[in-house]
DNA sequence: GACAAAATCACCCTGAAGGGTGAGGAATTA
DNA sequence: TAATTCCTCACCCTTCAGGGTGATTTTGTC
């Protein structure tokens, strides 16, 4: 069993047990079943789930949106909405709340575990980590960096100083310099500040 | 219309016209069709799209998952898959190419409307942006970070010097240090490099 | 072995960042 | 009005980063 555990926000009864059932069945965990937004609000706080199945249109004080909004600000869980119908408004209110995914009713056991999937592991590669590959880098840049360079630069994006670098590398003050040197030409930047806000771009942005 | 171009990897023509139907109906431009991994490859070399739309299984060289490490390692633009199976080992190596939705067939306008657009939002998001929000940041945080700290937090983030921040804000060098210096202590760090990765550290994790 | 590329190190100098202390004025709130 | 918080600024001092130049050694490749 993969231990997920699932809140499932859904006002219609008969939905909602059936997506336990399917749920149980791929091997994933139901946190709890809210009906409406105030058992949504209370079940969030209490059994912390690591994924929401998150009902659009609930009955309820607050919609499926409303309760987005809030975990995005409160909890930064991912959730997947589900929805029996996706008209053009809906789905530009929705989609400003990021969601992990979308599902449209009716769904069947497929579609709620490879959207599960997907969503939990994307949630997890979306986490505001920069993907630092050289190959990648190398293609954007005026020259080629080296490996040691790269693994200086590494160490720059994680806040070392020159000294704690030599000393991590077993290598001279010196020559961490000349290599952040180096570095700073070919990235055409002029302070390691620089340099991190540069990879950044670099890293958002496909030519 | 959108203008956004889609190109669409199917090696199952009646699906692909379909499909590219449905995108003009939706106000989608079809940047191409393309029935093979090899006339994907130049289709992407040659049109670049948007976004993607691909078929997992193709009877080609290359299968859809392939052709979606390759748009990574190259293109880096967002892909959807389609497919009409979806079994575990199918879902695991499709997941670590980080796809941006996933489609099972059969599916509708409806589907594919709102997954393209919510893929497309999220891939936008999903850039390695750190979202600076300094309510979630407070939250996060020894002692309260004040507005004009989280101001000069900001421009450190984008490598600015002690000076430009000084010359942008109209404010004194001095101040700015002093700004600065507050910002460490309530960050607990020691260098602005720290407190850049501090900020990753701190907008990667939820509690 | 010759050559090129990468890694190693040194020295010097300037300027920026980091840290300590103190202090005045504005705005908010008790 | 007194207290608090925030923003503002100054001075001093130390450390670190950034930039220029040049040199040796290691490594891999033709």
């Amino acid at each position: 069993m993969s231990g997920i555990r699932v809140l499932v926000v859904e006002d219609e009864p008969l939905i909602a047990e059936d997506i336990r059932e399917t749920l149980d069945n791929i091997d994933f965990e139901v946190s709890g079943v809210a009906y409406d937004s105030d058992i949504a609000l209370q079940e969030l706080a209490e059994n912390t789930p690591d994924i929401v199945l998150l009902d659009v249109n609930l009955g309820s004080a607050m919609d499926g949106i409303e309760i987005a909004d809030l975990i995005n600000k409160k909890y930064q869980i991912p959730f997947i909405y589900l929805t029996s119908y996706a008209d053009r408004s809906t789905v530009d209110r929705a989609k400003h709340t990021r969601p992990m995914g979308y599902i449209v009713k009716p769904f069947d056991d497929r579609d709620l575990f490879t959207t599960l999937e997907i969503a939990l592991h994307n949630f997890s590669e979306s986490q505001p980590k920069i993907e630092l590959d050289l190959e990648l880098l190398n293609s954007k840049v005026l020259a080629k960096i080296t490996q040691k360079e790269f693994e200086i630069l590494i160490s720059i994006f994680e806040g070392k100083t020159n000294r704690q670098m030599a000393d991590q590398h077993f290598i001279s003050l010196n020559t961490i310099k000349t290599h952040v040197k180096n570095l700073y030409d070919k990235l055409d930047v002029h302070t390691r500040t620089q340099a991190i806000a540069k990879l950044r771009e670099m890293s958002s942005y496909h030519a």
